[in-house]
DNA sequence: GGCTTATATGAGCAGTCGGTTATGTATCGG
DNA sequence: CCGATACATAACCGACTGCTCATATAAGCC
């Protein structure tokens, strides 16, 4: 699953915001986002799951607890498929930073 | 819709791909992106509505043609919420960068 | 005006997604 | 061992997505 799929879902958002304060056990992700979304332990754990095999977390097994750690590499991914637009979006900025500035003369001119 | 929605589906990534090269009538997206993707025009033009819809596009009517041109303001939005992570990767590179010293140091002792 | 070109929209349909309840699989604690 | 706890998975289902073909809308051209 591409990570932009991954990141399509709000309660998968949710959940890496949450991983990325450290380190959760299965049932405090559930705790915390279940009411959040209302809803159920299984739906998380699934989410968990598309988490996981996007790559965007890895779990360790500490006896009956799943341990869920946020791994950066897919953020990274993101971050540089979106590096080619990053000097598109600042030549918009300058365009319309310079498009404000003559509309600043324009309206000193006419006073 | 969400940026992370919008961006979800690879047609439309590929569109912003092709807009981000600059200004491009709807025709123009269809014949490059339509065989790639083996898609129809009708296929395309809803993807380009969804672009619009989630800001991704502007339009302008010139004549018959629509022309399509990119808004950066979504893809800043996506910036904006990676930035939150950047930090935490960073970290987990330097973590990464000292696991690697670690090791190096382990391996150098042992001969 | 009538034909062609450019583009959007409607209707219909298959596939996917994300939820639920019910249940399986380990591990912990007495 | 056995019941409780933590978590995952199975089966099912309704909603949504994205495609198709057919058609609407509007401008360009003669």
């Amino acid at each position: 699953m591409h990570p932009f799929e991954v990141l399509a879902d709000p309660v998968r958002r949710r959940i890496v915001e949450v991983l990325a304060s450290g380190e959760r056990a299965s049932g405090e992700v559930v705790a915390i986002v279940g009411p959040e979304f209302g809803i159920s332990q299984p739906a998380v754990s699934r989410q968990l799951r598309v988490l996981r095999d996007g790559g965007f977390a890895r779990v360790r097994v500490a006896g009956q607890r799943r341990i869920y750690r946020l791994d950066p590499e897919p953020l990274r991914e993101v971050d540089a498929w979106l590096a080619h637009y990053r000097g598109f979006w600042e030549r918009a900025m300058d365009d319309l930073a310079a498009e404000i500035e003559r509309g600043d003369r324009e309206r000193r001119r006419r006073g």
